[in-house]
DNA sequence: CCATTATCATAGCGATCACTATGAAACGTG
DNA sequence: CACGTTTCATAGTGATCGCTATGATAATGG
């Protein structure tokens, strides 16, 4: 039996930056300028490292890019499945899920819009993986939403022939739509109309007949 | 007074390519990969050319990029300003819109999406001449769009209090969600439910009470 | 103290970027 | 024919791309 003792501190030199923190710098940046549009000078000069420590922290611009992305879903885009968990309804959850979004995508202390909604749409044909991680990012969150549609359904909430699949691709158009109009400047009221708007569209509840 | 003469051939050696063909190889590549995405190396492969021609013929990248764009929209892009023009209504305008725009998007012969709707949403700052340009066309379109809701107001085919460049904006947001779908492989159905789920949107029409 | 381990800064790798200088080739004109 | 004009192909410009080899520096373990 030998003391594992996991020291107080690791054996060589310690880090001289805060990784969360560069990670943070990262994803402003990604989610301002796009994968193709940042360079890692550009990078390693906002998150105040250099080029070694990049790679030894993140193994490459792509490793960097996707745990940038994580970090967006775990944070700004946390939102999204927070409203899909937390309402009673479905037609509350995408009326929540709307509102937010108008929000996140519009909030001034942050880049416009949303960083996996309107992402990588094209690329060079080496940056492929990185376009389909992030496409398989967007599928995800349909098919949470087709989830969550789905269980409204079953429910009662909608009228029996409901294609939730359908239903969740509308709603999700419309909220990459609201992430374009952010990125073209969009304020947050427009997009609030938008939302309210995409709402009308709702199913009518099934008639007590 | 001199014969102005247009002469049949130009004085020195003729080109050795068409260049509306070539234009046309450009937009097709960059439509696919987008402006950071597509290279100068690969344009001229695809156009057949040599660089020297194609700076002769379109000055720049930027240049050639911008000629495509002109190009779409005189070409696949033209689908929006027809429908906006010969529809006798509003609604019926908007319908024909989201429907063409399904189709559109998902033409097997070209790339997914939309060139306009769903470009350059992100770039390098030294590129940010190139996405106003994209970024104004979207605008243009929204507006050609708000306008033709309002003559639906107008002629009293839509509520009195109706919002035309907000409604404009959901609409436009539909199409952006379209055409992001569309580059993400969804096929001319899923696009054309998303088409007739945002119509069940439209205002109802003022009753006659 | 020395040895080990890990991170740091400097400098620069080959490849590709958008773009162009150079001169030969292909046309009308004299 | 030679001339002027324009386009062509070859080759390469400096700059930047993502990435890394090298060696100094700073910590722990003995």
């Amino acid at each position: 039996m030998e003391k594992t003792g996991h020291s107080r501190r690791a054996r060589g030199r310690p880090p001289g930056f805060d990784r969360a923190a560069a990670l943070e710098r990262a994803l402003a940046l990604f989610w301002e300028r796009g994968y193709e549009g940042t360079s890692v000078a550009e990078l390693v000069e906002a998150m105040g490292i250099t080029p070694p420590s990049l790679y030894g922290a993140f193994g490459s611009k792509e490793g960097l890019y996707r745990e940038a992305l994580a970090l967006y879903g775990e944070g700004p885009g946390r939102f999204g499945p927070r409203a899909l968990a937390e309402e009673p309804t479905a037609r509350a959850a995408v009326a929540r899920l709307l509102r937010e979004a108008a929000e996140v995508f519009t909030d001034r202390s942050r880049p416009g819009g949303c960083m996996i909604s309107t992402a990588v749409l094209s690329c060079a044909p080496e940056h492929r993986a990185v376009a389909e991680a992030v496409a398989g990012m967007r599928a995800a969150a349909t098919d949470a939403l087709a989830e969550r549609i789905g269980r409204g359904i079953a429910a009662g909430e909608l009228p029996e022939g409901t294609d939730a699949r359908a239903l969740a691709r509308f709603y999700g158009a419309v909220i990459q739509g609201m992430s374009v109009q952010a990125r073209d400047g969009a304020d947050h009221d427009a997009l609030a109309a938008i939302a309210r708007t995409a709402l009308a569209a709702w199913p009518s509840p099934p008639g007590p007949e």
